[in-house]
DNA sequence: CTCCAGGCGCCTT
DNA sequence: AAGGCGCATGGA
């Protein structure tokens, strides 16, 4: 592994359930409690109970990843030089199809620590305790669709979710049915996937690419929010204001083989620059 | 107080 | 097709 910007991975808006303790960033990984501390060589990790198989943890932080790579796909302009000094390091993480697309569902004009904050609440609830060392915090697993869809839309409002509540509850009943299938969408094209995920209510084209590149890793997926949005209007079309077909049009040839990564560096360039 | 937040669904033109 | 608006909730 090369360089690696633990925390500004970590709370770059792509996961919601990391937390920084004096010894680390506490989170779970498919069930799995997770403390990480950064080093000069790497990361190291602990866990609540002895793994040996560590491939589990590689392929969500993406370790293997050479950014160099990465970054060298993106266009040569002043704007992504910048984006990429200001974010050495900062990676893509590969997370639980469910998950992410549950917890993107909750993001919808939501501030990034207030999402954190529902997320929290919802798995704290719903989702099933799993083994965490006995000087840190209870631990719990992302609830499953089933018991997300068993529940009375009160509850899950109850997590301060508002109007997100019928939402979130159709699209577990979607997932847990069958009638949508997150394991299949690996293998469909990418408009078939995107197509896919926008069956789920509350699921529109902005919220389904972040589940394909967050989750499925399709740098053909460019999520654009408010931020994106202005990123690319005052760097790029600093005079005329493109309409959204036309600047999704640019977005779709101007940012290379890895789009999805230079959205990200977009993303992180624009919230960490001047207030 | 107002404005806005990693939007979407639905209703008008 | 394109634009406007309401939706919960909380922070700035």
């Amino acid at each position: 592994m090369r360089e690696y910007a633990l925390g500004e991975t970590l709370r770059s808006g792509q996961a919601f359930r990391w937390r920084l303790t004096p010894a680390g960033w506490e989170g779970v990984v498919k069930a799995r409690w997770v403390r990480l501390a950064p080093e000069t060589e790497g990361i190291r990790a602990s866990v609540a109970e002895p793994v040996g198989d560590w491939r589990w943890l590689e392929n969500y932080l993406q370790t293997s990843v050479d950014l160099r790579e990465v970054t060298s796909t993106f266009p040569d302009d002043p704007h992504m030089k910048r984006a990429v000094a200001q974010c050495r390091g900062l990676r893509l993480l590969r997370q639980e199809p469910w998950e992410c697309l549950a917890t993107f569902i909750l993001s919808s004009t939501k501030q990034i620590v207030q999402i954190q904050q529902i997320v929290q609440t919802l798995c704290e609830r719903f989702g099933e305790q799993i083994p965490a060392p006995a000087e840190s915090a209870p631990a719990f697993a992302f609830p499953a669709p089933e018991r997300l869809a068993a529940l009375a839309e009160g509850e899950l409002r109850a997590c301060k979710m508002g109007f997100r509540a019928p939402y979130l509850r159709e699209t577990a009943r979607l997932v847990s049915s069958g009638e949508i299938n997150l394991h299949s969408l690996h293998s469909h094209p990418v408009e078939e996937a995107r197509a896919e995920l926008m069956r789920c209510p509350g699921v529109g084209r902005k919220i389904a690419d972040c589940v394909l590149l967050f989750a499925y890793g399709l740098q053909q997926a460019f999520p654009i929010d408010v931020w994106i949005l202005r990123a690319l209007q005052q760097l790029y079309f600093p005079r005329r204001r493109p309409t959204p077909k036309r600047l999704l049009k640019f977005t779709e040839t101007y940012f290379g083989a890895n789009a999805g990564y230079a959205q990200q560096y977009l993303f992180h360039y624009m919230r960490t620059q001047n207030p």
